[in-house]
DNA sequence: CTGTCAAGACGATACGTCTCGTCTTGCGAT
DNA sequence: ATCGCAAGACGAGACGTATCGTCTTGACAG
């Protein structure tokens, strides 16, 4: 979202301030209440210059909240791959439920699901790693023989994480570990 | 949303006027450009009769939208599990990916996302019944012991179509037959 | 001297409330 | 049974507010 372009004479302190307002504000106050004038206003900002290095809110607000979460980290191996998910998915799942991030999630998904460009975007930084290090999980575990030679690991990666966003997005339950643990052992056993 | 309390008085005709033109209005312009005042406009209706009798943009379109839908239907029951599920997933993506209610479907996706008393309308008039159809599906398999005694059967339910629902929402890949099948291979072995 | 900056004026919508005068409807009196 | 009337729902749209995205200004930095 922010320019591909020589950003040369770009004001680096105007750009922490308005991605620093953005954070904030959505935290205070959720996706839908946020305006730009308010971001530009925190940020001690001209709208103008907002409005000269992003395209939309949902832009702004992408940017602000993508690179703060720890998401590209290797899943890890300890030799049992049902353990190693069930740790991965307890965390995203508490994760989710915990409420100091509920309204970032909730705005990224928003912008998400109103600009296919930011979701682009959500899809390549933010998803994409998720996914692609649980499916290299999913490989080790194949190589050592815990998972069939013909399973699908991308659709059982979307799988394991479609269980959890599918419950938090639409509020159809408690994303607690008892859950974590009952997708991971469904799949894990379709896996076999 | 329509009001629970006594709508004695309460003009039919403009009732259903509203909610076709919501209906239109969302499948030409999707549920961002939508206004209120449009509605009210192609509705020949007044904004205060719009007002009188829902809360907000998102309650109109859900209310628009919901029995429109053919979803409380039960799975078919042909003996052998895998197929019925295959049967209804590939239904249920294709029926996410088509263009022409795509438009739709995002648009009651938005308005679910944004308000939790939209979301609780949501999930009991049109989730629960799919989910719940799905799961006398599974315990029917049960019975004919084609899936483990143990096995959890509201969370299988949620994990179908949660991958399909995180597929579509977030534009992750195709929804074809392929996908359907490979997420039913998964969880239906799963289930064993 | 060219481009970014903060500040904010500007026209364009859409919001949600309100007021107006008209119609519809339920119900009690006839 | 029919009628008359009050309550209130209706269509229309004016109103003030909020936010949008653009545009203008003058300062200043490279």
């Amino acid at each position: 979202m922010t320019d591909k372009k020589p950003p040369v004479r770009r004001s680096e302190k105007s750009r922490q301030a308005i991605l620093t307002a953005a954070r904030e504000l959505v935290a205070e106050y959720g996706f839908a209440k946020l305006t730009i004038e308010a971001i530009a206003a925190r940020a001690g900002v001209g709208k103008q210059t907002i409005y000269r290095w992003w395209t939309s809110k949902g832009a702004v607000v992408l940017d602000s909240l993508i690179g703060d979460t720890p998401n590209g980290a290797a899943l890890p191996d300890t030799g049992d791959l049902a353990t190693d998910l069930r740790e991965v998915m307890r965390l995203t799942a508490a994760e989710m439920a915990s409420p100091e991030i509920q309204a970032s999630t909730r705005a990224m998904n928003v912008a998400v699901q109103t600009d296919p460009a930011l979701a682009e975007v959500y899809r390549e930084r933010y998803l994409g790693p998720a996914l692609a290090s649980a499916r290299d999980r999913l490989a080790s575990a194949r190589e050592a023989g815990q998972v069939a030679a013909d399973a699908d690991l991308e659709v059982a990666a979307e799988v394991l994480f479609g269980a959890i966003y599918y419950r938090w997005s639409l509020g159809l339950g408690p994303l607690d570990d008892a859950y974590a643990d009952a997708v991971v052992r469904l799949v894990a056993s379709g896996l076999r």
